[in-house]
DNA sequence: TTTTATATAGAACAACTGTTCTCCTTAAAT
DNA sequence: ATTTAAGGAGAACAGTTGTTCTATATAAAA
């Protein structure tokens, strides 16, 4: 389907790839006549027609930069904006943003981070902890922690969990045993939590920890 | 960090997203009128600035279709690629990128971060943490490590550092001390270090630790 | 009540933009 | 020499599109 591009149209294809990239949307048919040196409109459209019938590029007739490379939809960078609902901290439960909660929480602030991190789950969002009572799960004051709601987890997940005696949160990994649960700190050099299944109330899951300088 | 938005504004932000996603190119203000069901284009464009004005995307003045999320089509800005030259541990000093080695390491990988992460700074590269030896430092085996290369770093900065006699690297806040270098680890339960400002060589700066479960 | 900030409508303008029409130029093929 | 194909130039048209102006509505603040 693809031909080999003369210069001219080489030179207009690559243009194109270099708008979109710099500007985030992509030239119009003036802006490639004056950015590939090109006299005439009526040129432009005449490469553009070629090429889009070699197949090289894509036209939304009649539409303003309707002009779209193939492959550059799956180049597009994936972020993920995470709201950060609120702090963690010792002495209470964490808070869990509800469906409808999600928008009112008022003056909530975001954090970018790629996609790679959350691997495309949704309903993550972000903690800041405050305090330095996580310091066996080796999160520190001010880290940042994503988290995932949840109620159970699998064996072994580090996961936020509310101990209903202590009165306190808590970040371990969980294991569920015969009569009881372990809640392993990520320090190994720590010794685990032995408690009852009844005390312990899982509030979410940690899906990665930033820890900024 | 980025403010809450009203439930029209937000309508508007998802839709340019879906828009730009499924098109290839942003919409234009019409676009979003009646994919929003606005009745106007004043109204709009009256959103529109507000929602310049609060940092959540960038218009380009008199164009068409200039709109522009962060962190989506023209991603460029907001993500930097981060590469990956090795890995750090206790025993060998931390591989540190030269200006060509930075792109002849064969079959580096990346890691895409959110600029606000490394704040601008170029030079940045990623280690990825093997062993625990960086316990007290807060950091586990498997951790990525940002850092900024350096010789000399501020009072107090966490910085990677090797102890020539005990030939081990470490990860510690670095004080210089009358005669003396304190090494503090971050873990604020664990007792610094002492040593000879001849034993240390500072290797790196920490920017950010990223902990992925 | 008056004022102020926020949000919504409708209309209109001027510039932007895709498209098309006619008229060239060049080079190879017939 | 004539034809054909590919590429180029200039102008003009009509619909698109960002922007602005004026008017209205609502709710909180003074």
């Amino acid at each position: 389907m693809k031909s080999r591009l003369s210069a001219k149209r080489q030179q207009i294809v690559d243009f194109i790839l270099q708008f979109s990239e710099e500007k985030g949307y992509p030239p119009t048919v003036r802006d490639i006549q004056s950015g590939c040196g090109i006299s005439s409109t009526s040129v432009v459209d005449y490469h553009l027609k070629v090429l889009e019938k070699e197949g090289h590029l894509r036209r939304d007739p009649e539409v303003s930069r309707g002009i779209g490379l193939p492959g550059r939809a799956a180049a597009a960078h994936n972020m993920v904006q995470v709201p950060v609902v609120g702090q963690i901290a010792a002495g209470e439960p964490i808070p869990v943003p509800g469906s409808e909660t999600w928008q009112a929480a008022a003056g909530a602030d975001f954090i970018e981070v790629a996609a790679e991190l959350t691997q495309g789950r949704p309903d993550i969002y972000a903690l800041k902890v405050r305090g330095m009572s996580m310091i066996d799960a080796l999160i520190n004051d001010g880290d940042m922690v994503l988290m995932q709601s949840a109620s159970t987890v699998d064996n072994g997940d580090m996961a936020a969990v509310w101990l209903r005696s202590e009165k306190e949160v808590t970040l371990k990994k969980v294991y569920m045993e015969p009569g009881r649960v372990r809640l392993q700190p990520a320090n190994s050099q720590m010794k685990p939590i032995y408690t009852s299944p009844e005390n312990v109330e899982v509030q979410g899951r940690v899906i990665a920890v930033i820890r900024q300088m």
